[in-house]
DNA sequence: AATGAATGAGCATTCATTCAT
DNA sequence: TATGAATGAATGCTCATTCAT
């Protein structure tokens, strides 16, 4: 793999599991394979990581690490929450382009099988819809009202990473560059549609707590 | 396996296919478990399909078979083109419910290194949107315009069946019963988000476009 | 297969086996092939032969018949002795250009973990040297001498057979025209080849003799 | 088996499948048997050879390299050429009774349809040729003659590698002890039939020449 | 006489993991 | 730390044969 070469065994593997995880999924993947990748011994991956579940493990922990810091701070007062909602998008976006591989395994992966992993998953999501809750708030929406997030916000999420996701057959319909122009229209249209259509969602709500008095 | 006992042999591995492969995942899926599952010989599945890989073609095209009929007479000329979109999320989201598991085989397994499992999708796909261009055309969107409807119509998509996909994580995370009245519910929402937010560009196109001159 | 669509099923079974084990050996084709060669439903292998050996062990009758008939008659005694050796040798030749694939497979195939195909090999080599030993008493050599006889008949039929069995490494090392006027040649070449060893083996012996006196 | 527990794995599945490959032939021999009759885990085979092929890969290399020893200096100009034939035809039949599973495996095995085995032996066949061609010269054939080295060559060989090959077959039909005096005695009968069936072929070729004239 | 379906055993290969060094 | 060898189970697939129709 081209450039890793003086990084540290450990990370080797991470980074070509992450890598391979990420073209063909978790079941696919043999540890050889990753092993060749990474340019070390097999056995080095037992001796680093607890088999190869260990890794997804680790590509979780990961992930969510870096993906909480995005909702660090997203409720900035001194802003309307719009644009606190409208950067929020921006700054997704962004940590998907940079963290493509990453995201799309800690996306996709759902071996839920293995209860470890879905114990992780659905704790550090849960985590992370604790620290948008003021914004929330903020937006004239009930926190208590799941409802509406549990649709909006596993929406936009996924809207976003199904864009990463399905980049190989959106190649094959559609014929864009993404380069960084595309990403700065995208993420503005992302918002557009978003913010448009909570406000939708929030009249509606209103008209029928209206009509219910 | 439940139910099935009275199925033919094809029929009856292409089930246990869909079920197992929407559970774990196409390639974490043995030929003897799906073989054990339909209660057929292992040799069965080489003698009514191409191995492993020819299951999941034919899954595909069924679900494709399917899929594309919900599209079918989606522009109703008679109604206004917010009513049909409405209608278009509402057929969608009751496919996806009697058709959950072929759905999210179809949607999810994309061993794109597969090349003809690869083509077969995106030739699918382009056919689809096709049905709905004229629709697009009546909301006042350039169907020329591949931008929007490649952000809109995925992102659409994906919302929809991701809540399908993640449903054991939803669980975790929220506690909703996913009944007939949280779909009722559910359709609406979606398809004032969407309606909403389409609007919203539609608007801030057109207000770019007067910017311009 | 071609031209044989008109034939009875067991012959086109037949024909086709001798075809591809001459090919391949008898291990290396499987009946699935011979059918679809043959152009049969593979339960008829079964239906007219008792299995793959079965095939096999028909084969070989069917090559030993045809062979037997070219030692038939070998001993014309109107004729001097080595010019009826000429003569079959001759006719081996043209016996071997005419059922080459009947004889590779008989004379290649020695599966001779299954007894009754070594027994059936034996016996009839056996009453083919009967056949002859008129004419190698004619030839001074003492058709109890088996030494000589187990040392030049198998060395004559090999180097005819070898020739045959080995045209596809031959062509890549050699660059012959397989025709009729190279056989011509080549029935002549090995007819004063081992008409002139035999003579010289006789000599010897005579020597030899001699000399123990 | 006897007597190879203290050999390195690797020798030890070659040993193995030379021995296996003589008696059945290497399409009716399977890696289990192999691996069982070495002693090694099956998976040992992929891990030494690139699968089963890849034996017989080795095996043939193995083979030329020793078989080519035996031209090696095969032509004493010190010597007499028929001293020389004489020489290298007790060579060869030593040669075979030291190696002779090794020799029938390579000799018999050709499985055509592998096209790096065709390759390889061909390639091999013709250095070996060339090195024989000085001795060739020396007894006044023409080594650009190919018909008739491609003729007494295989003819040779054939002979002396039948006379192994059908070793079952012959101890059916004869009753002979293959013990030293009887190879003794073969070595002598085979150099004496050749040397005066070339003589013979000298001859007679000479006889034709003055004819053309 | 002929078929398509079905069987259970077997195929070569690869799996994730472990071990002694 | 790091290695190459080794393991036993599992992989997808094919085998020759049989069976009811």
């Amino acid at each position: 793999m081209k450039g890793m070469d003086n990084l540290v065994p450990k990370k080797r593997i991470l980074e070509a599991a992450v890598s391979l995880f990420a073209q063909k999924g978790f079941a696919a993947v043999g540890v050889r394979e990753i092993a060749a990748e990474a340019g070390v011994n097999i056995a080095m991956i037992s001796y680093y990581f607890e088999g190869k579940v260990g890794i997804l493990k680790d590509i979780l922990e990961e992930f969510f690490d870096r993906y909480s810091l995005v909702f660090e701070g997203v409720d900035d007062e001194s802003k309307a929450p719009e644009e606190c909602v409208r950067d929020l998008i921006h700054n997704l976006i962004n940590f998907v382009r940079k963290n493509t591989d990453l995201t799309m395994v800690s996306y996709n992966e759902l071996p839920l099988e293995i209860p470890e992993i879905a114990d992780l998953k659905a704790k550090r999501i849960t985590a992370t819809i604790q620290k948008i809750s003021p914004l929330i708030r903020r937006m004239e929406l009930d926190p208590q009202d799941t409802f509406l997030i549990a649709v909006v916000g596993p929406g936009l999420i996924s809207t976003i990473f199904t864009n990463f996701r399905f980049r190989p057959v959106l190649k094959r319909v559609f014929k864009f560059k993404f380069d960084d122009s595309y990403y700065e229209r995208y993420s503005e249209t992302i918002a557009t549609l978003f913010l448009n259509g909570i406000k939708g969602l929030i009249a509606e709500k209103k008209r029928q707590e209206r009509r219910k008095k």
